[in-house]
DNA sequence: TTGCATTGAACAAACGATTGTTCTATCTTA
DNA sequence: TAAGATAGAACAATCGTTTGTTCAATGCAA
């Protein structure tokens, strides 16, 4: 058992109070040299580390913080985690992660968890659209930050991109290169994301004067096996698109599996787009034109309005939106393909 | 903030302790049907939880586990973490990350704030031989088991695979196609896979008759970048290998960009091998020729193996090898990447 | 009516820290 | 020398639970 205050009291005689404040280095009260020098040196004798636990529950903070996230194994939410633990861990914060496959009772269970553990904060990138679990974090008045998602109540703390604008911009960029016919795996009407990037590619598709043919688009949740079937009913149509915008990359890799079974080249007869460009969207041959968010930054950015909460006390309303580019690659236009093996190269080397 | 037990005795005109008692249904004691009862609604009413914190100060237990790696972005570790999630969740518990890139300094000091936090054990994928944190672990009495990597020491609780056989194996496939100058990029020396994956290796090329040149054998570390770098030197060579045994599929990775920037076929101008079968392995064009191991049960079988030294409070030094099997690929054999096709597309659907 | 089980719930001591308050010397100062 | 200031350290309450022990009231038998 690691040694506590109490004992280290009794070997060097004093009060338990006496150790405690040469630990913390209280500047309040004084402590005659003397002393102070005995118990510092069995301080570092022992390498006292004072109990996490007991501290925590004195003081009201853990100094934990949770990421609550759909799948680890999604890269983009391993990128996220990252850009959390590198804002919170030199503060002195360690992180939980939690993985709940897009279920909302998952979370739900997940989040009921934290709380009685008392985690300071928590970081949420799974929420839906009118989540009760995000009302119940409020009410329960755990600082919290949404990621990615947002849940259309009134002014979440929010970390995202602008959904919006980067369908638009995927879709656009279909339209420019000719195609008339545009798919759309459309993720979930249930989740911002969801509903702003379809909302985006309707934009473009009226702005471009092209018709909105509701038989294009698809549900396809975010995971690659729901965008192959996705893709799959999509390139099954008699009529079936030249094009496809995919909500996420994930669901863009699910749509290149099928398009490969079905013989379909990539991106004469089918182009794809997808949306985060995530590490693997490079590697995929033909590399994947995507819309570039800063997912890292979603991470890092999320941890540091967490943590203005938690020292501040206060609920922030802050949203950070960043502005979505669209990354040309060999998925939409071959001759990005070519041109950009060299830079593909140079990403290789830098990753 | 949350309701405490002492409120909700003060509500139900009771000591704390019947509280408890009712909440935790101790069957020690003996509450009378309509004083249970009538607490018992108080408690629904409340939704009172009890606090972790001070749970944990009294039972000494937080039901917090840690997981520590060197990097959760790579796709290894990631699945790894599902495991252990999926492993210990039903369990009540929760699950730290902690990153460390592979910086013994990092992963020091991660743990010593992890003990400080009292975790109830430690998962451990990032030890170096003689690892004197694994030491350290022991000296603390921290339950741990280490995983993917072993430490030297004698007999810490582990799982992974038979790394010398898996080098064997990997080595044997690419001397059968008949290539006669094999490269290795060669882990790190301070680290078990390293070593083992090396001398499987080497011995595979002595079995085969095949001389053992110093030069083909270079330290690559773990992540892509390191494999790129060793790549680029093997590849720089006069008589340069026809085929590279990469200690991991991320390593593998970067070989692959530096053959492609190259102008190199793989596999016709260099074949490549790696090692553990994460499902980027499968996605690479062409698909990557790879050892395959259980990566989610890795983490499954450790939570396990943890728990049970948990609960029984014994240290374990049970070790679980799993046997590990070649997957062969296009990036090893051109015809086999055909071949694959189908089933390649049905591993998309599937996963 | 006394005595002894038995039941039901209060009491109290932890767990390991933090921190405002109090106490006792010692030291100034008038 | 008495009063007051000051330094140094002990005291004690608290954070929210858990759990062994004690206590009061009731039931039953002798």
């Amino acid at each position: 058992m690691p040694v506590t205050l109490k004992q280290l009291a009794a070997r060097a005689h004093v009060h338990p109070s006496t150790v405690s404040r040469v630990a913390n280095q209280d500047p309040e009260l004084r402590i005659a040299p003397v002393t102070r020098q005995r118990i510092e040196a069995l301080l570092r004798e022992t390498e006292y580390r004072p109990n996490g636990v007991a501290r925590g529950l004195k003081l009201r903070q853990t100094l934990v913080l949770a990421v609550v996230i759909p799948d680890i194994t999604n890269p983009f939410f391993a990128a996220l985690f990252r850009g959390v633990e590198d804002g919170a861990s030199p503060r002195g914060y360690n992180v939980l992660l939690c993985n709940t496959d897009g279920s909302p009772e998952r979370q739900r269970s997940h989040l009921q968890s934290l709380h009685a553990r008392r985690v300071d904060g928590v970081i949420l990138a799974s929420s839906f659209l009118k989540d009760p679990t995000v009302r119940w974090l409020r009410h329960q008045r755990i600082p919290y930050v949404l990621v990615n998602r947002y849940s259309d109540e009134a002014h979440d703390p929010f970390v995202g991109s602008d959904d919006l604008v980067g369908g638009h911009i995927a879709t656009a960029h279909l339209a420019d290169l000719g195609h008339r016919r545009i798919g759309h795996l459309a993720g979930k009407a249930t989740v911002s994301t969801g509903v702003l990037r379809r909302r985006g590619y309707l934009a473009a598709l009226t702005e471009r004067g092209l018709p909105a043919d509701p038989r294009l688009v698809i549900e396809s949740g975010y995971t690659e096996e729901g965008g192959a079937r996705a893709a799959e009913r999509l390139l099954a149509l008699d009529d079936r698109p030249t094009a496809i915008f995919a909500v996420t990359d994930m669901t863009a890799v699910g749509a290149f599996g099928v398009a490969r079974r079905m013989g379909l080249r990539i991106p004469e007869d089918v182009a794809i787009v997808g949306y985060n460009d995530i590490p693997l969207a490079n590697r995929m041959v033909p590399a994947l034109t995507t819309v570039h968010v800063p997912i890292h930054d979603f991470g890092s950015v999320a941890a540091r309005l967490l943590l203005e909460q938690i020292e501040t006390g206060e609920p922030s309303q802050r949203r950070v939106i960043f502005n979505p580019e669209l990354i040309v690659r060999g998925s939409t236009d071959a001759g990005a393909g070519m041109e950009a093996r060299l830079p593909v190269a140079a990403a290789f080397a830098t990753e």
